[in-house]
DNA sequence: ATAAATGCAAAGCATTTGCAGTAAA
DNA sequence: TTTACTGCAAATGCTTTGCATTTAT
């Protein structure tokens, strides 16, 4: 992660913008790799610091934007609240109950179909679904 | 609009919320009505306080809480940076352009399929895709 | 009457920004 | 050495809240 061995470029067009490995980062990338809980910046700042005493939201923010840009991270926009983050760069859904909140990642078996003709003259690049439910966990509760 | 001819609730379990009819909710729900454009709070303000001087953010934000409460809305969290709201609540997908970030409703023709064994023990109650890609207006410019 | 809504100002959060110091490369 | 990053504090921007007053019912 982060301009791996073949130095420099993230993607395509980089306007001088190498990422530096900084232990901050690999931190946070750390925390993120493998994490399917969909973490604000406040939770990776909070799950971070307890390692990196002198972590700052700063850092996090920075860090989540040139990642984000990078193409490492994908910003959700599910919680209207905060942002989340999301390391599966995959296309994925997702679902979200509707009692807790938790978002769980729907990786295959989804298929999504928008007839050309519907697209009102638009060019459509990729799609996201959000299905919304209840978790295993709500539906055992008596209320709510 | 707003606790109709048949007095009282306005949809099922309302613990004493009736409605008022005030003249801001009425000018709210007027701008609202049929606009496709899914404004912000702050669009909504500009838009009503127009033609109704006195009107304020807080009563705004009051209107917009009670319609969407009581299903007359719906609110979006499509914009990562505010609120957008809906006067559509039939159940419908959006098309969100990437370069000027317009919101265009798709009302029909989606279909979306998830596997009942994909979806992880949760039940499903509901779904929203956005769309993304280019409006024709941004098709048309040459960089960006 | 009375329960709810308005409007104002202050408060609350999430996120951003400016900047001086620090550290990758 | 150069360019990017860190961390702090201040600033922004959207949304919420408290409260006294007004208003719909």
């Amino acid at each position: 992660m982060i301009a791996g061995s073949e130095h420099k470029r993230a993607s395509k067009k980089n306007k001088g913008s190498r990422l530096k490995r900084t232990p901050q980062r690999l931190a946070i990338l750390q925390f993120l790799d493998g994490n399917t809980s969909h973490p604000s910046a406040e939770d990776i700042y909070r799950a971070v610091s307890k390692q990196y005493q002198s972590m700052s939201f700063a850092t996090v923010y920075n860090t989540l934007h040139a990642l984000t840009k990078a193409g490492v991270l994908r910003e959700l926009t599910i919680d209207p609240e905060r942002r989340r983050y999301d390391p599966d760069t995959s296309c994925h859904h997702h679902l979200i109950c509707i009692n807790c909140g938790r978002i769980v990642d729907v990786s295959g078996g989804v298929t999504v179909d928008l007839p050309s003709d519907m697209a009102r003259d638009f060019t459509i690049l990729g799609n996201h679904v959000e299905f919304y439910g209840r978790c295993p966990a709500c539906q055992k509760q008596k209320n709510a």
